[in-house]
DNA sequence: CTGAAAGCGCTAACAC
DNA sequence: GTGTTAGCGCTTTCAG
C-alpha cells in the first residue's frame, strides 16, 4: 500500500496525497477530505524510508550515552525523546559502555540511518569519530568536552557553580577539610569536575590537598574505593564531595560499613540528583542537574544547525543548583 | 557519496560495489580489495533508508517500554541493544509511560520506520495497535499477555515458579500470614502476578486473605502506600511479596518511618532483582528476572517470525530464581 | 565475473 | 488545483 494506491482509490494523483499528507494548503478541502478518507479507511502510512531517501533528512536524531546503568542516563533520555516525538522526529538510542569500538559501531550505525545530528552524552570522543562525522556533514553536540567548532556544538554543565554552593554550604557548616572522589577521564580528555572541585576549595580559603583528591569510577563501586582510600589517610576530612550520586552512594556504604554514620563522621555531597539521591538513607544532599534542561540544550544544539551542518558551533551551559538533604551536617568536633 | 561514485572510482558498476559490501563471493578478489580500498578512502557508508526501501527490510526492531525509570528497563534495553548490534540491526526504543496516546503514536512512528517487529515490555496494549501492526505485517511479541495468534508471540514469565519459592522461603521461616502489594494492570489484563501469588499462597497450605492483598503502582510510591495500608489492619501479616523491586523498597521506607524494621518487623520480598536490590538496606530479598535472558527470548521471539509475519507466534516462557538476602527472616513471636 | 537497468515509495518541479 | 515525471541510493535480475 502506497501512495499511488492510495491516489487511485480516492481519484486522485499520488502528488495530491503527498500533499494532504504534509499538509500543503494547495489541495482543495473537499479533494483533502476524501484522500484523507481513503487514508483512514486502509490505514495508510507513509514509508519514512523512502521520504528519507527522498528528502536527504531522517528527522532522526542520534542519542549515546555512556552507561544507561547510571539512572541518571535514563531520564535524560526520556526527556530527549519526549521533545522528538512531539515534534515528529525520531531517537536513535546507543549505548557505548565507555568503549571505543562500540563507539565507532554506534557512529556507523548512525551514519547509515541518516541521523541529522548526534548528541553525545559525554566528552570522552576521540578525534576520528568526529571527524567521520563532520565528514559526513553530521552536527555533533558533545557534553562537557567544552570544544567547539564546524558542525560542533558543546554543552557544558556548571561544575564551577555547582561546587562553589556546595563548598560554601559545607563552610557554613564548619567544614575545612574536604575530600573529592571522582573518576579519571580518558586520557585525553581534561577533568573539568576536579578543576571546579580544586577551584571552588581555594575560592573558599581552604587547603587543596593531593592526597583528597581519590579517583574512581562513575558508580557505586567507585565511590566505595574512593572512600576506602580516604579512611585509610592519616589526616582525614570532614566532608567529602562526590563526582555523582553513584559515587557517594558508594561512600555512604563504605562509611556505613566501617561503623561510621554520615553526616555525623562524614558528610558527604553528591551530583545529578537521582531520584535514588531522596530514597537511600541518609538522603543524599547533591548539586542538582536537570535532565529536562540538560535535554531541550541539546536539542536546540542540534537544531540550531539547520541546514547547514558545517556552521560554527556554539558553547552551551547548564546550570546546577545545590539540593541540601540529610547527608550534611556540622562535623564532630572531636574527631575519632 | 554514493555507490556509483564508488564504482566510476574502482573502475566498476555499482553492482559489484554492493557486492563487495554484502560479502558476496561472486566478485574477484582483486576487484573486491580494489572496491575496499576506494570504500576505505572515501570513508563510504552506504544510505541505509535506500537499503530498507528497495530491500523492503529495515534491519529495526522496535522495543516499546512502559516506564524507563524503573531500572529494571535499563538494562533490558541494554541486553537488546547488545543483541541487535552484534547483528547489525538496529533498535528503535520508545517509552510509553503507561499513556494510550503514546502507545498510538508509537506504533505509528515504528511502522513509518518500517521496523521488523516490534518487542513490548507490557501486556497493557488495546486491540487496536495490534491490528494495525497485524495489518501492516509487523509481527509483536509482548510480555506476560499470554496471548498468541498470527503474528502475534508472548514471552511470560515464571510468576508462578518465583512465587511458589518466595512462600516456600517464607514457611520455613515460620511465616503464615503473608500479604502481597501489586498493581492494577490495565481494565482487560488478566493479572498473572496476583493470581501467582494467590496459587504459591494456597499451594504452601496457607489462607489466601483478601485484605492482605493490596493495589498500588510498579513505583516506590505504590509501595509506601501499600505498606501503608497494611499497617491499618486489624489484623498484620508478618511478610510482604511485592511485584517488584521498587514496590518493596517502598514498603521498607514505610516500614522504617513507623519506627519499625525489617526482617525484625516484616520480611520483605522483591521481584526483578534490580541492582538497586543489593544496595540499599536491609538488601532484599528478591525473585530474579534475568534480563539478558528477557532480551534474548523477546529477540528469539521475533526473529522466529522469519519472513512471514502472518505465521501464528509461539508462547515462550523466562525463569526466576529466589535470591535471599537480608529482608527476609523469622517473624518475631510476640506481635509488637 | 561484471555491467546495465528497473524499480522500491516518496517529493518537488514543472505542466496543464 | 491537480497531474506527470524525474530521481533520491540501493539491490537484483538478466545479459554479456
Amino acid at each position: 500500500m502506497n501512495m499511488r494506491d492510495i491516489a487511485k482509490l480516492a481519484g486522485v494523483s499520488s502528488a495530491t496525497v503527498s500533499n494532504v499528507i504534509n499538509g500543503s494548503k494547495v489541495v482543495r478541502p473537499a479533494t483533502a477530505a476524501r484522500v484523507r478518507e481513503v487514508i483512514q479507511e486502509v490505514r495508510f502510512v507513509p514509508n519514512g524510508s523512502a521520504t528519507t531517501l527522498r528528502y536527504g533528512r531522517s528527522r532522526t536524531y542520534g542519542l549515546i550515552i555512556p552507561d544507561i546503568r547510571n539512572p541518571f542516563f535514563p531520564e535524560v533520555i526520556r526527556s530527549f525523546e519526549a521533545i522528538l516525538v512531539e515534534r515528529n522526529q525520531d531517537m536513535l538510542m546507543a549505548t557505548t559502555d565507555f568503549h571505543y569500538s562500540q563507539m565507532q559501531q554506534t557512529i556507523r550505525r548512525m551514519l547509515i540511518r541518516q541521523v541529522d545530528g548526534v548528541a553525545l552524552l559525554a566528552a570522552e570522543i576521540e578525534t576520528e569519530p568526529i571527524e567521520a562525522l563532520i565528514h559526513h556533514r553530521v552536527p555533533l553536540v558533545t557534553m562537557d568536552r567544552r570544544v567547539t567548532g564546524r558542525g560542533l556544538s558543546d554543552v557544558s554543565i556548571d561544575y564551577a557553580g555547582g561546587m562553589r554552593s556546595a563548598i560554601q554550604h559545607l563552610k557554613k557548616l564548619r567544614h575545612r577539610k574536604v575530600a573529592y572522589i571522582g573518576r579519571s577521564p580518558a586520557p585525553a580528555t581534561f577533568d573539568h569536575r576536579v578543576e571546579a572541585f580544586k577551584m571552588a576549595v581555594s575560592e573558599g580559603g581552604l587547603k587543596v590537598r593531593p592526597e583528597f583528591i581519590r579517583i574512581g569510577n562513575d558508580r557505586i563501586s567507585g565511590g566505595e574505593t574512593g572512600m576506602e582510600e580516604i579512611l585509610q589517610l592519616k589526616e582525614q576530612p570532614t566532608a567529602i564531595l562526590c563526582a555523582n550520586d553513584l559515587t557517594a552512594i558508594g561512600a555512604l556504604r563504605v562509611i556505613r560499613r566501617h561503623g561510621l554514620s554520615a553526616p555525623e563522621d562524614y558528610s558527604v555531597v553528591g551530583f545529578d540528583d537521582i531520584d535514588l539521591a531522596d530514597i537511600i538513607f541518609p538522603p543524599l544532599t547533591t548539586i542538582r542537574l536537570s535532565r529536562p534542561e540538560l535535554a531541550a540544550t541539546f536539542y536546540e544544539a542540534l537544531t540550531s544547525f539547520g541546514t547547514d551542518p558545517h556552521r560554527v558551533g556554539k558553547q552551551y551551559t547548564v546550570g546546577t543548583s545545590l539540593v541540601v538533604r540529610s547527608s550534611t551536617g556540622a562535623p564532630r568536633v572531636s574527631k575519632r
